[in-house]
RNA sequence: GCGCCCGUAGCUCAAUUGGAUAGAGCAACUGCCUUCUAAGCAGUAGGUUACAGGUUCGAGCCCUGUCGGGCGUACCA
């Protein structure tokens, strides 16, 4: 339909005036339902160029214009000078059946189509379970890499950690304080250690399974090497709960091993943007419009994160992925710049890198906001959440907001099973229609071929123009990555589908219009599925 | 100090990326089930979009400044 119309549009622009240069014709959705289903805006935007009132242009636009009357009911001049298109219901129909036809995959889009992408998240080091603060970003990025797949893209998931450094180093000591404190001897806990009662469990599980073998040797990184595999276990056993899977693990170790941080080191310094100075590497990133460079290598000869970060994201690029998108807290803000700038100086498409930078996530309990840190253990872990309310709720409150605003988790709200809680209101239209499927089926056997043009009521017509809406808004999602959006919409499907319910029956009435009402409710159903989905959401059969 | 993000109904947030009359949910009030899920529907009330300017046919959205909040601004990750 979009392309018709511009088509047409861009035919009667070229006849009205023949030397102008026709513009991007740009469609849009009216707000208000009486404005039309698309309307558009070129006659103001060719106010300007042809130097006429944009209301004079629009109404010879519309005069001009021919049309397929089985296709659109009425074009109109409103407002300041906006055109408004309504569809006629036989197009409708002809699109409704559509929607039947792609079924499992209606929705899915084409415009991604033959692309790799890469969308890394999560990226937590190993070093205590997942907080509710790192749930904002696991579910985030799994939501926006099933869109991406929607919208036609094959999308790999991506962790990536360090399994080295100092902070690995702390929960070695953490554990090995714990064990020795079990089998009774006096020691001190490290400074600034993981306090957690896991690292508790760990050290018991080690007394337990070795009893005191290393008390004469806390250096040993035993220590580390466990803690670090049991709580990997049980980070993927969370995401797993969360409905996440992911392709690959990445450990920053490699890009030493395999020489990749040296080779970008070198070919930076070809380009002269590293220099040495008090014992230190520098990268001078004032060229790129920072005020101070930036330390890639310290005195100590240990590199900061932000040299294997660059080394990362090329290797990434170099295994081919069109598009790698990176999942970051408001925190990683600054360092992502100084990525984007060294690839672009190495010769990557600085395009191919994008990035989803999502705002704090503010724990409410009791009405009070709740401060968390993991090293002091005050946090709440995802999966603690997740017992209290299921992964459900726990998805849906992490998408329910734009990325880009801070996100309060009113624990309350999300224990609530009531209507309080936005969650259950797409699921239980979702149950509700199952039900009167359920029902109508014990009671009546349609016969005959179904006539879809016997939907007229006002709210039988929004339904199926909401529905026609769905493959635009996953788009929209995907490449806004802001997966509330499908919400929003799924919201306005669902009540447009109680409304439906509220105004139109379906036993009592006419067969034909029972069985037209019936195969409605289908293409509702499938789409709320497909779009809970995405979601990574259940559609619950009966609630 | 400087940089980035945010500021919309009493509360939590939308607003299709510059469009027409700024919308939902919760909280408050009023109606609607003897029959297919009322976890629903309809309605009332609630706003100078933090403030002041600017850009243009048109601004919650873009620019400048002010105020308030968050995060950065490390030879921490």
């Amino acid at each position: 339909m979009n392309e018709y119309l511009k088509r047409i549009i861009t035919e009667a622009l070229r006849r009205l005036y023949p030397e102008l240069e026709i513009p991007e014709i740009h469609l849009e959705k009216p707000r208000i339902a009486e404005h039309g289903d698309l309307a558009t805006n070129v006659a103001m935007t060719l106010a300007k160029p042809l130097r006429m009132p944009p209301r004079g242009i629009a109404e010879a636009l519309v005069n001009e214009l021919k049309y397929d009357e089985s296709q659109l009911e009425s074009v109109d001049l409103a407002g300041p000078g906006f055109i408004n298109f309504k569809f006629s219901p036989n197009w409708l129909y002809g699109a409704l059946g559509e929607v039947f036809e792609k079924g499992d995959s209606y929705g899915k889009g084409t415009l991604l189509e033959g692309k790799r992408y890469q969308v890394e998240f999560v990226s937590a080091n190993p070093t205590g379970p997942l907080t509710v603060g790192h749930g904002r970003n696991a579910v985030l990025g799994d939501t926006v890499a099933r869109l991406f797949e929607w919208a036609g893209a094959s999308v790999a998931r991506e962790y990536y950690f360090n399994n080295a450094g100092r902070q690995m180093r702390v929960l070695g000591n953490s554990v090995s304080a714990r064990y020795q404190q079990i089998l009774g001897k006096d020691v001190e806990f490290p400074d600034g250690g993981y306090e957690g009662e896991y690292i508790r469990d760990i050290a018991a599980k080690m007394v337990e399974e070795y009893g005191d073998t290393y008390l004469s040797d806390p250096e040993n990184v035993i220590f580390k090497e466990t803690a670090e595999k049991v709580i990997f276990e049980d980070i993927s056993v969370t995401l797993k709960r969360m409905n996440i899977k992911m392709d690959t693990y990445f450990n920053e170790n490699d890009l030493y091993e395999n020489g990749s941080i040296d080779d970008v080191l070198k070919r930076l310094e070809e380009k002269d943007l590293v220099y040495k100075e008090d014992g230190a590497v520098w990268f001078r990133t004032t060229k790129f419009g920072k005020e101070k460079d930036t330390v890639l290598v310290k005195s100590t000869g240990e590199p900061t994160y932000r040299l294997p970060d660059i080394a990362y994201h090329a290797n990434k690029l170099d295994r081919g992925y069109d598009v790698c998108v990176d999942v970051f807290g408001a925190d990683h803000i600054a360092t992502y710049p100084d990525v984007i700038s060294a690839l672009s100086v190495l010769g990557y498409d600085k395009n191919r890198v994008d990035v989803l930078i999502y705002q704090f996530v503010t724990i409410v309990q009791d009405g009070k906001p709740f401060k968390m840190s993991t090293r002091k253990a005050n946090f709440v872990t995802l999966d603690e959440l997740m017992d209290e309310v299921g992964s459900d709720v726990t998805r849906f409150f992490f998408l329910m907001r734009s990325p880009g605003t801070h996100l309060e988790f009113d624990i309350a709200q999300a224990k609530e099973s009531g209507e309080k809680n936005p969650v259950f209101y797409l699921q239980y239209a979702f149950a509700r229609i199952q039900s009167i499927m359920r029902k109508v089926q014990e009671t009546t056997e349609f016969k005959g071929e179904v006539d879809l043009k016997l939907l007229s009521h006002e709210s039988e017509i929004k339904v199926i123009k909401s529905l026609l809406d769905f493959p635009d808004w996953i788009i929209s999602a995907a490449m806004s990555k802001e997966p509330h959006r499908l919400i929003n919409y799924l919201n306005e499907l669902a009540t447009d589908f109680h409304k439906f319910y509220h105004d139109c029956r379906i036993m009592g009435e006419d067969e034909k219009l029972a069985q037209a009402r019936v195969q409605l409710l289908q293409a509702v159903s499938l789409v709320m599925k497909n779009g809970l989905t995405i979601l990574g959401i259940e559609a619950p059969e009966r609630m």
